[in-house]
RNA sequence: GGGCGGUUAGCUCAGCUGGUCAGAGCGCCUGCCUUACAAGCAGGAGGUCGCAGGUUCGAGCCCUGCACUGCCCA
């Protein structure tokens, strides 16, 4: 059977077809292992950072998911048990707020609807387009197991959330109480420290002035003066506040000050946590509005009085403000404080102002009963899981921010003022006001208060963050937590994972609350054999490899409102996934952003293209030997390529490059070094296998002469082995042009379903060690011969020598390298374009006439009749003197210095005094050439 | 304010525990439609590694200071 590839590479012709086929053949599930069933320990387990059921696919999530896939699918070929699980997420307030908008569009809200017909509402969304982020997932060809997708609000999931809330309200971990939260008045919501974002604001600075009253309670004609950002606040105030040592303050001590335009009596106390240097050194103190104060009200037992409702909007508390927005409130306030000449001084001030994360608006502190994780004894065991080892970050430093920020956290808010997500399963009693959570493990809603058995219950209206079901993900997916003998087998086989690739904008979000719950609960869980479940496997992942930000091609993040976004599969449908993919894992070395450039890309459109007109050669010659009665073997394929010991030069050359490639991408695929990987795989591909050996390779696939069956056979199976295994090598970062070659080259009958289930090419280690002498020497003199070609080349272009034509060439040079040439006689002929060789041992100190050029070992020269440009000539051998005079001095320099002898180790003295030596020689030819030089 | 990075060719970036490391791709120049590929082939030009000190036999690589720049946290 004829091969037919078209001419060039049209990625959108094979990649749908491919990635249609992945889905449907099942290629990439990874199923429960039966009982019994030996677990190897070679497995390789990881979890898609599950995108919001809401999301489009970015240029981030390619990132991650080009470099999780290559991970797995060199993983999987590497012969480990791989599951790479999917799945969504229902991310509470940005699904919530989709909704909603869709609503307002009809004119209605979620109120009108009320909860449960909303609830539906979003389900129904869910079902329609929730599912659009995974579709974008199959075009990239991600290896993932579609058969165990889930969705965070899958009903098993959903008993995970509620499992791990019980257990931990039930071990005194969660509380309820009235505190300071991050407050967004367009969510209407709580948010956690996490989801604010700070900006630097140019705003103002106003100082107030309270006048200070005495003990009748009436004005003292004194005043203290404050200084606040956020003058609204001030109708909560509850006290004024001064550091005890200040010296200002000290007769104010205990006395009492009138609160402007709210006329009420609050108190002057004294506090350590006052700065003497900020503004006038006295403090207003609002213990519903602000972080500090709060902490302040609380160590002096004041009144903590909330002048705001959910939108922001004075409420009945702020006296004559009642019903402003909070920025209305604050100029009229500012408006009426002046009027009263309360006003002392308003100065320019630029403060950091907490923006939603989701929706920017500025968040407002305030009083509001959430629920909370007490998370210290959680993050404990995160913090000894990490410091122990037990799970490792690459690149490394992230240990470093992690553990800084673990160590100073702060209860987790984890309740959540939407409708959208898992409700809290608490109950509240309309009798005695307590609170009712279920019972361990038990699964129907409570009846009954558990203090008063009133039967007049309500379940929490609050839902719970969605982190905080996204953090229990590596144990719930596996079944936790109804582990018990019957169904433990995923659980047993795939717990911990593997490995955890994420971009450190969700190092806290997410990273840090999996450990933390997953350190937490997997202890419950008994290991395979019985025994009690150590920290080092309870960790969620061993390791996190977290990658680095995509920008735009100036460095720019991308944003929406910049209008710089890249649509990957905008890029993916006009240069192909392939190439798409190849860029990104080329630019993606630790610790560095991505800036994405389409010109890139191009250029491995190019290296695609490269790779589908290499395979249609080597096709057609298969075919053409076929018709000549030479069928080549392609039953060997599979492994690593190798060669018979008496094999031509250029084959064994080859194998060897192909053998040291494999070698070096393992290692770099271990070290998570993708563009490493990428960058041998492309030069070995590009470089050694096109443009030398197959050039090589066409001197012996003359099929115009008589033809030598043999020597087709044998260069036709290297050049199709090499193939193969190079697209093995390169199937996990370019799996669909490689998965479409692979198949033809098989001709319709390949050993696996897929390339994706071949061997990855990996050098046994026995094996290199062999002959490497040998090895060493013949490499040196493939080397040799193709500098050699390379100066023949360059002087044929100074001289100007017709492209076409060969020219005859004298050369000097040891027996060795003219005994490789001879033996190598018919390609370097061609390669060189020379059409016979005069060898001299005096070449380049005769016939002054001629062009020389040399190596450390060879003179040569191209014998071509036309006047050398003797300038021209004088300008670059001069050039090149004064580089090796450079290079001798200072080679000589550190031979002539004893310490560098008796310190630096062997092989660099010995390193040093071959290039001295081999630089003496070139210069001493250099020098002569020059001298042999007619004068001007 | 605290912490962490970055600064290497025109551009985007590699460069391991200091010693054959001054590299790649793109771009640029010159010549080629050579038995796959012009999305190609061949040959070439281009950098005192941000600045100033220091350690060392030896410094893009280690130390100190400075400049510019990015990020995280308060």
């Amino acid at each position: 059977m004829a091969h037919e590839l078209p001419k060039a590479y049209d990625p959108t012709a094979i990649e749908d077809h491919w990635a249609a086929y992945w889905v449907r053949e099942r290629l990439f599930e990874q199923p429960t292992p039966a009982a019994g069933e030996r677990l190897d320990g070679k497995s390789f387990v990881i979890l898609l950072p599950p995108p919001n059921v809401t999301g489009r696919l970015h240029m981030g999530h390619m990132l991650n998911q080009t470099e999780m896939d290559i991970l797995t699918r060199w993983r999987r070929m590497g012969g480990d048990r791989a599951l790479w699980l999917p799945g969504t997420d229902h991310a509470g307030i940005a699904t919530q707020m989709m909704v909603e908008r869709q609503l307002a569009a009809e004119g209605a809200s979620r109120q009108q609807l009320g909860r449960e017909a909303f609830e539906a509402r979003v389900w129904d969304w869910k079902r329609h387009y929730g599912g659009a982020i995974l579709e974008q997932m199959k075009r990239l060809g991600v290896s993932v197991d579609w058969s165990r997708e889930y969705f965070t609000m899958d009903e098993r999931l959903s008993v995970a959330v509620r499992e791990a809330f019980v257990r931990l309200y039930h071990q005194g971990l969660i509380y309820r109480g009235a505190y300071i939260v991050n407050w967004c008045p367009r969510c209407q919501t709580a948010i956690s420290d996490l989801e604010v974002t700070h900006e630097e604001q140019k705003g103002h600075l106003w100082e107030v002035r309270y006048p200070v009253l005495d003990l009748a309670g009436k004005d003292t004609g004194e005043s203290i003066t404050v200084a606040t950002t956020r003058p609204e606040t001030m109708l909560g105030d509850t006290a004024v506040a001064v550091h005890p040592d200040d010296e200002r303050y000290k007769h104010l001590h205990g006395k009492k000050v009138r609160l402007p335009l709210m006329n009420r009596e609050i108190p002057v106390i004294t506090d350590e946590w006052v700065s003497r240097d900020f503004g006038t050194g006295a403090v207003k103190v609002t213990p519903a509005h602000d972080p500090n104060d709060f902490a302040l009200g609380e160590r002096h037992h004041l009144p903590k009085i909330n002048v705001m409702d959910e939108t922001a909007h004075i409420n009945s508390e702020g006296g004559a403000y009642a019903g402003l927005d909070r920025y209305v409130a604050r100029k009229k306030i500012v408006h009426d404080l002046e009027a009263q000449g309360l006003l002392a001084a308003v100065k320019d001030y630029t403060n950091n102002v907490g923006h939603c994360d989701r929706c920017k608006t500025v968040v407002e502190p305030r009083l509001s009963t959430q629920w909370f994780v007490k998370i210290q004894p959680l993050a404990d065991r995160a913090i000894e899981a990490v410091e122990k080892g037990y799970i490792r970050f690459t690149p490394e430093n992230y240990k470093k921010i992690y553990l800084n920020w673990m160590a100073n956290i702060y209860d987790w808010c984890i309740s959540r003022q939407l409708w959208w997500g898992h409700r809290i399963p608490a109950w509240h009693c309309a009798v005695c006001g307590k609170i009712t959570v279920p019972g361990l493990g038990t699964t129907g809603d409570p009846k009954e208060c558990a203090h008063c058995g009133s039967g007049e219950i309500t379940q929490e209206t609050d839902v719970l963050d969605t982190w905080f079901s996204s953090g229990l993900l590596p144990v719930s997916v596996f079944g936790w937590p109804k582990i018990d003998e019957t169904n433990r087998a995923d659980f047993d086989a795939f717990y911990p994972t593997t490995l955890l690739v994420t971009g450190f904008d969700i190092l806290f979000f997410w990273v840090a609350r999996m450990i933390m719950l997953g350190c937490w609960f997997a202890p419950d869980i008994k290991m395979p054999d019985g025994s009690d479940r150590p920290l080092a496997e309870s960790v969620p992942f061993r390791e996190v490899y977290i990658h680095a930000l995509v920008r735009d091609a100036n460095r720019e993040k991308m944003s929406k409102t910049k209008g710089n976004v890249l649509d990957p599969i905008e890029i993916v449908s006009k240069y192909g996934t392939d190439a798409v993919r190849f860029t990104l894992a080329s630019m993606a070395s630790p610790g560095t952003d991505i800036a994405f450039n389409v010109a890139r890309t191009e250029g491995y459109r190019a290296f695609a293209n490269k790779i589908w007109n290499a395979a249609r050669f080597i096709f057609r010659n298969v075919d053409k030997a076929a018709e000549a009665g030479v069928i080549v073997d392609r039953s060997a394929l599979g492994g690593m390529p190798t060669v018979a010991d008496d094999a031509p030069l250029e084959d064994r050359w080859i194998i060897d490059a192909i053998q040291g490639v494999s070698a070096r991408v393992n290692d770099s695929l271990k070290e998570y070094r993708f563009d490493e990987a990428a960058s041998y795989i492309y030069q070995f591909f590009w470089g050694s296998f096109c443009d030398t050996y197959i050039e090589i390779a066409k001197v012996r696939l003359d099929f115009s002469n008589e033809p030598t069956k043999y020597q087709i056979k044998a260069a036709l199976s290297v050049l199709i082995s090499v193939l193969e295994a190079s697209l093995r090598l390169l199937s996990p970062f370019m799996p669909f042009i490689t998965e479409e070659i692979w198949q033809q080259l098989f001709e319709g009958s390949p050993p696996e379903r897929s390339i994706a289930h071949a061997r990855y090419p990996i050098i046994e280690i026995g094996r290199i060690g062999a002959a490497i002498g040998e090895k060493d020497s013949l490499i040196r003199q493939m080397d040799r011969l193709l500098t050699l070609k390379t100066e023949l080349l360059s002087l044929r272009k100074e001289l100007g020598v017709e492209e076409k034509m060969s020219t005859p060439i004298v050369l000097g040079c040891p027996p060795k390298l003219q005994e490789s040439i001879e033996r190598s006689r018919s390609w370097f002929f061609r390669l060189a374009k020379v059409s016979e060789i005069e060898y001299d041992q005096s070449a380049g100190t005769n016939h002054p006439e001629l062009k020389w050029r040399f190596g450390s070992d060879f003179v040569v020269a191209v014998v071509y009749n036309k006047p050398n440009d003797v300038a021209a000539d004088r300008e670059r051998l001069m050039k090149e003197i004064a580089k090796l005079e450079k290079q001798l001095v200072s080679g000589e320099r550190d031979l002539a210095n004893p310490n560098f002898v008796s310190s630096a180790p062997a092989h660099v003295v010995d390193g040093r005094k071959k290039l001295v030596a081999e630089t003496r020689v070139l210069l001493e030819k250099a020098r002569a050439a020059l001298a042999a030089l007619p004068p001007e």
